[in-house]
DNA sequence: CTGAAACGTTGACAAAAGTCAAGAGTGGGG
DNA sequence: CCCCACTCTTGACTTTTGTCAACGTTTCAG
């Protein structure tokens, strides 16, 4: 599985095979089972995480138990508590494979070492950032504006990939509507 | 109104005097009256500005015209459409001051000719990247959950500031709901 | 100061979405 | 490969929120 995370950084960085041998060696390959936990709330997120295979749910819990999806990371992206990454701060958002999935873990320490030794390092980190940051971004001017038909409309438009691969429950949690309305809107479309 | 910007700077890095004079002199001091636009939808966010005096809403506009508010800037924070002004995208969003406002602008170029020129710099531009996506994460993962009434009830707890401060109509724009329901929760409470 | 334009409030009604329940369908762990 | 737990769908009903309208209040630009 380290193909695909080497496949990712030879695309975007400059480098010598020496540095990437030594960034590759820093990450740890770890398998996750479905409904397996890689982060509670509360939990600092020592890791920053490289999803190779499957698909990570990340999502909050309301005392009674709901749970809202803020994003499904997919194969090929990353994922981490940027902001408890990266100041040590308890997360608020638990990280759940919703699907049998291979992980490439980098600790915090390494994470640090790696900005360091490798200049290209701390160029990746920042594309991560500002990339999840503009996602986050557009998830808020889109949702906060649409209702129920138009956050499905948004989704086929922009997600399918959501929309064909995770559950309805799944997909309302993303949506914030409930299944049962979900359910309805697709079936008048 | 440079102080301002100055006070924050000496705040968060540490420097010498020429730097800071330097820092300081890349920024132009720009008055912006109640309504007037700081960056349009469509166009290329060229600056990042300190806002030093008022309030600055950022917001999105649908087809319809309805506005929503992804973000209320203040005083002594920043301000810019990041992902548009690092990659030199077009913005989705605006910028309108909603107060008469002060801002301190820095163009594109003496900014990337600062975080050659000033490593603190890229510090504090890293700052800022995390701490927005910090409050946008926030942002979505408290109201894609929240019904209207715990949505008011977050930003008492959260942005008071907000709710004292503007007017109901932008307060609802960020809520997400309109300017009748939010009168009424209002007079029951 | 002042008046026009925008804003806030309230009521009545309509539309959207949630909840609860029950039965059919499905998928993945053993 | 099969069965059980979970999910999906549909219906009936409730609750929440939006829309439209009317009218009083505020605000700020001239």
């Amino acid at each position: 599985m380290v193909d695909t995370l080497e496949a990712y950084i030879r695309a975007r960085i400059s480098h010598n095979d020496t540095q990437l041998t030594d960034v590759l060696s820093a990450f740890v390959t770890r398998k996750v089972r479905r409904g397996e936990m890689l982060l509670q709330a509360g939990e600092v997120c020592q890791h920053c995480y490289f999803v190779a295979k499957g698909c990570i749910q990340v999502f909050v819990s309301t005392d009674g138990g709901t749970e809202t999806s803020r994003d499904f990371v997919f194969e090929n992206n990353w994922l981490t508590d940027i902001y408890g990454f990266a100041n040590q701060q308890p997360s608020q958002e638990f990280f759940r494979a919703v699907e049998p999935s291979v992980v490439m873990a980098i600790h915090r320490d390494q994470f640090g070492r790696m900005q360091q030794q490798v200049p290209q390092f701390e160029q990746i980190y920042r594309q991560i950032l500002e990339q999840s940051y503009a996602t986050t971004v557009y998830r808020v001017n889109t949702f906060i504006a649409l209702d129920a038909l138009d956050r499905v409309r948004w989704l086929m438009q922009h997600q399918p990939r959501i929309l064909s691969r995770l559950s309805n429950k799944l997909v309302a949690s993303y949506l914030g509507i409930s299944p049962e309305t979900l359910s309805r809107i697709k079936a008048r479309l």
